[in-house]
DNA sequence: TGACAATAGATGCCTAGGCAATTACTGTTA
DNA sequence: TAACAGTAATTGCCTAGGCATCTATTGTCA
């Protein structure tokens, strides 16, 4: 079997400290931006993980527990909590699909409709705030600095479960 | 009062969508990150949320409640929670201060020293694997970006604390 | 057709964080 | 010293995610 592996960056060792750390910044700024948007929100009576798969459902783009589950990076179970409470305050109701019954199709009230339509508006709002300075070309290599370090990470857990498989 | 602000980036607008954004590759990102953790901490009998206050103990940064929340980016409830959690595990012990009898401070047992005797390597190990391929010089780029977005987030709330009071 | 694997969703049990009291203690000031 | 404001930790109530398990349903294949 042919691993086609990347050699590991050598920036940080045992002497490890929180504040050099990408990982420490990375999470205070997706705190920062989180608090920013839930501050937002709350006006519109939403919490930071609710606005996500209302506009999903919005956009047109997911429709079912598994799929938004998917979207929110997230697992079924969650999703299915997750959906309870936003259709206990009325903005959403589950049908049964008819064509496959073990199916649950989302659809959002006009309840729904209504408490998501500011929300694109307020998430490029908060974004930009915190790209305040950036050139376009700084925007896009963050964000290429970003994919690479998810196809990292695929690749490792990738070799993680082949290593735990093979013995 | 003079405001000092910067003009936000205009990188993002109503049409949002998530693929497109530095959060939603952001928030990737760190699954990525805590997912490979958790599993290499969870032959030590640790989860993510555990780590960091051993460590901060460990290393002699912090020693009270208040100052392991304020590391952790938390609040003292969840903090005294964690650490019912890390002491029912006898990872470590409270010892009510003498000087300051409102203050706790907590110590590394026997087991709380071996637990996180390994982990600054696996961290290490797993931020090294996430950044494999990138140049000393990208790997800089990327905190300076970080850290400017962390600035930025700094001062967006500053301003919305100033707005909200001043109506 | 009948057995079986696979899938969708839901549920129980755990860890975990945010926010608002509450309790205990300290320092300050009248 | 007595009242008071401020601080440290805890607790209750909420939302939230991870993992294992369960039920209902569907598709497959002998």
């Amino acid at each position: 079997m042919t691993q086609h592996t990347l050699k590991s960056a050598n920036f940080y060792a045992a002497d490890y400290r929180a504040e050099d750390s990408v990982g420490f910044l990375m999470k205070a700024v997706m705190l920062s931006i989180t608090a920013s948007v839930n501050r937002r929100l709350s006006e519109h009576g939403l919490t930071y993980a609710q606005w996500g798969p209302l506009l999903m459902i919005q956009q047109g783009r997911a429709y079912t527990v598994a799929e938004l589950a998917r979207w929110s990076n997230t697992d079924a179970g969650a999703m299915t909590r997750l959906l309870d409470r936003l259709e206990a305050k009325g903005l959403l109701k589950r049908v049964r699909s008819t064509e496959d019954r073990r199916v649950v199709k989302v659809e959002l009230t006009t309840a729904g409709t209504h408490a998501i339509r500011d929300v694109p508006a307020i998430l490029a709002d908060v974004l930009n705030a915190h790209l305040s300075g950036f050139s376009r070309a700084e925007w896009e290599t963050m964000k290429s600095y970003l994919s690479r370090m998810l196809a990292n990470g695929e690749m490792l857990r990738a070799q993680t479960d082949a290593t735990d498989s093979a013995q």
